[in-house]
DNA sequence: GACGCTTGGTTAAAGTTTGAAACAAACCTA
DNA sequence: TAGGTTTGTTTCAAACTTTAACCAAGCGTC
């Protein structure tokens, strides 16, 4: 099979997204790390907790909603309860499942920084779009992040047949 | 100074584009270190030398291409060295400054897993979107990653005066 | 009701990233 | 040109992530 190379306007989408993305999560988690002292992905554990009901969720549903593995989130929660900003309990009906729960301290940690939080996001990203801009990046991502959810379901689902190139390696 | 909270809109577009980002790297990551052995930052690195006039570039300007930090970088050249595919050489003009230099071994395994790559990154990206879409792919993220770099360069310009809220952590 | 499979969660070890500090060469500038 | 600053890079420890292996509890079924 020959490779379906990028075109041009494709590679140059490409860069700008790798170097964007990779600036913006840069630039959160120092802000983050900053005001929270912690980075982006332990605020977005206390923030999943805080809408959930009554702030707490299985370490598996927790794990599925902030996009990680299990186990990455064990050490996270670990930490997280060793801050007193989580506590753990273990479901009742479940013997094998445990939740984690956010704690007045956690909440009170969220409420205290998600001012500055969503100020970074605003002005790093969103004060720099138009309207329609907006628009077309939820569009775009919801619709990746769909497939991209479906493909995570079926682990490896066919082989992968090709090689030999003629042109650039894309970054 | 109140808290300009994310519209409905801003947070559905916030929440797509985390879990689109995340999902995409992960996968990205997953294909190269089936292929080849290394997770994308790390093929970044070899083709961004491979781009480069002679297949080397000076640290910083390698780290800032990549845009990772320079102890980062100095890990990753470290690892890529063991594994014979970069080579360091001192820099005569400056005695400060060092080279990383792709060795043929690295061209060699940047060629036969390029194809790999782009197959992933266009199935997964490219192919989900309409030609408009690639189109406001680039020019959001262009102009994001301009910004963004901007930032970059003056540590910390203003102080950051915000406080208490009244409504949702934004994740 | 016991065997085998799946699910929920943790663990341990190896690998990676971070952030601050250390170093040395290069560059002022008085 | 001595002294101080900046620049390019590395080092180190602590924090984080990954991967594979593990354990226990549920589930299905014969």
């Amino acid at each position: 099979m020959t490779t379906r190379w990028l075109s041009e306007k494709e590679q140059r989408a490409w860069r700008a997204y790798i170097a964007a993305t990779h600036l913006l999560e840069d630039a959160i988690d120092r802000q983050l790390q900053q005001d929270a002292g912690m980075p982006h992905l332990y605020y977005s554990i206390l923030a999943n907790l805080s809408e959930a009901p009554e702030g707490r969720l299985r370490m598996t549903d927790l794990a599925e909603r902030a996009k990680i593995t299990r186990s990455r989130l064990t050490y996270a929660v670990t930490r997280l309860e060793k801050d007193g900003l989580i506590r753990r309990e273990d479901c009742q009906w479940d013997k094998r499942s445990s939740f984690a729960m956010l704690t007045d301290e956690g909440m009170a940690v969220l409420e205290r920084t998600a001012p500055g939080h969503v100020e970074t996001v605003r002005s790093l990203l969103f004060d720099q779009l138009t309207p329609e801009q907006v628009e077309q990046l939820e569009e775009i991502f919801s619709g990746l992040a769909q497939t991209l959810e479906r493909d995570e379901e079926r682990p490896t689902p066919e082989d992968v047949p090709w090689r030999r190139r003629s042109s650039g390696p894309c970054s």
